[in-house]
DNA sequence: CCGGTTCGTGTCGCCCTGACACGAAGTGCT
DNA sequence: AGCACTTCGTGTCAGGGCGACACGAACCGG
């Protein structure tokens, strides 16, 4: 059991995934990879990741390679699994702490992209460096469990969102449509999401609420650990704007209920 | 990403649960620990492991530690997290690799069990080493956990078992009665087990039927990898016998349907 | 023959889910 | 102003899974 550093190098890579737009217009899911500049599959596409630091734990070691290499701060961050069969590095040895990581689609825009990190969709990628390609699958497949039983759509999103975004965060990962009423009255049974009060107008038709996320923002799964990471502010800055609902069936003195009702 | 051994020592340790009567003659979940004979922790009750050796995978190094240690050889392996956090091992920084294992009653029984390795309970264990409390605890929550979706509750048992039995490790693990009735429809509906066609005589009520698990035995979940385990095989040596139904109600040529039906 | 226990099947009500209908509330065009 | 169209949000209803419980079947011991 004691520290008996044998000849095992040590690695930790990220899987990280965000939603994008495909060819056909729809969102689904992508992947930043980086091109290896050294010799075990030089040139070959890779996940971003690099050695342990002595001073680190893992997941710290795997957001500060992410920050390096991709210049993305996760808003999830979950350890995925060890891999370390023996041939799966030609020459050395080579154990990989390989975590999975959720990125919103403002954060996504600001990798850096150059000759060397590119984004490929998730379902139809290069062959990879080491076993890489099985690691992806692994991951994607384990984003697609969880999303069915967890929260974790909402690291895809904002801070607030309407439930036809929150639907399509789930459409684009199961890769499969799903019925509006029936997915509200989920949500809404589920405790995990609380409407804020405001609705979106200038869209072209009927504004939805707003909901935020109940129970505080609890990200970064840290498997049997506790720790939390704080959720970074978004708004939508695009198209609509988001305004406190005039609520017109309620004369009641709410000081903050008109904005601009200019309608009827 | 190449590999570097850095200064961090690199471990494999195992949870091994099994099943065992507690005070009240009920059966419970148990785990051996081992003492530890050098300096970090000294004397203190710790999980089974050792450093990872260079020709090994990760889940072959926690198999063999396991045989040397505890001479136990599980028929469920799984790996369940990587703990690397900077301050849990004094002095050195260690990273291990934790899997998780189940064992058969008879199994358990064939650990040398001396002044350096002994059972616990598994809710009532002393201050271990390391964070080797957290660990054992969430290795608990992830057998109770899967016990509920998965079918590795007959890692617990022979290649046949009544469903009472079955029923009982699920009530052991889960510490809740379940209902007989609803229990066996689950079963059954979920085509997990199909019956061998034989029965328990001897018992001093109504024969219960054996079952077998169906579609051939998968054990040793390893992860994203397609690595199998195949069952070691055991009878049930105790009390009752098995025999082959009599199956009075059809005179069909069954070429194995007469043992000893002696009784009506 | 009878009481007691376990095995195995049957039944019933509740809740969740999927499928679908429909009014509500906006925009844009004529 | 009115109509077409879209999305938002609520209502309804049938089917299936699950928990709770009843009850016959089968076996033992006295």
């Amino acid at each position: 059991m004691p520290a008996a550093a044998s000849g095992i190098g040590l690695a930790v890579s990220t899987v990280i995934f965000a939603l994008r737009p495909n060819d056909a217009g729809e969102p689904s899911v992508w992947l930043p990879l980086v091109r290896r500049i050294r010799d075990p599959y030089l040139d070959r596409w890779a996940l971003p990741g690099g050695p342990v630091a002595l001073s680190e734990s893992l997941g710290a070691s795997a957001r500060r390679n992410l920050l390096e290499t991709t210049s993305l701060e996760p808003t999830y961050l979950e350890q995925l699994y060890a891999f370390g069969d023996v041939d799966r590095s030609p020459d050395s040895r080579l154990v990989s702490i390989v975590y999975w990581a959720l990125v919103r689609p403002e954060e996504a825009e600001r990798v850096s992209l150059g000759e060397n990190v590119r984004w490929f969709p998730a379902d139809e990628l290069p062959d990879l460096a080491f076993d890489h390609n099985l690691i992806v699958e692994y991951a994607l497949w384990r984003l697609r469990t969880k999303m069915e039983y967890s929260r974790i759509a909402h690291a895809f999103l904002g801070a607030q969102f309407t439930l036809a975004e929150l639907r399509s965060v789930h459409e684009a990962v199961l890769r499969k449509p799903l019925d509006p009423a029936n997915f509200r009255r989920q949500m809404e049974s589920s405790g995990a999401i609380e409407p804020t009060g405001d609705v979106v107008v200038g869209g072209r038709h009927r504004p939805p609420k707003l909901y935020r996320y109940a129970g505080g923002v609890e990200l970064a799964d840290a498997g049997p650990l506790t720790a939390r990471v704080v959720a970074a502010t978004a708004q939508h800055p695009p198209t609509p704007v988001t305004v406190t609902a005039p609520d017109p069936a309620d004369p009641s003195p709410d000081p903050a209920a008109h904005a601009q009702e200019d309608h009827r």
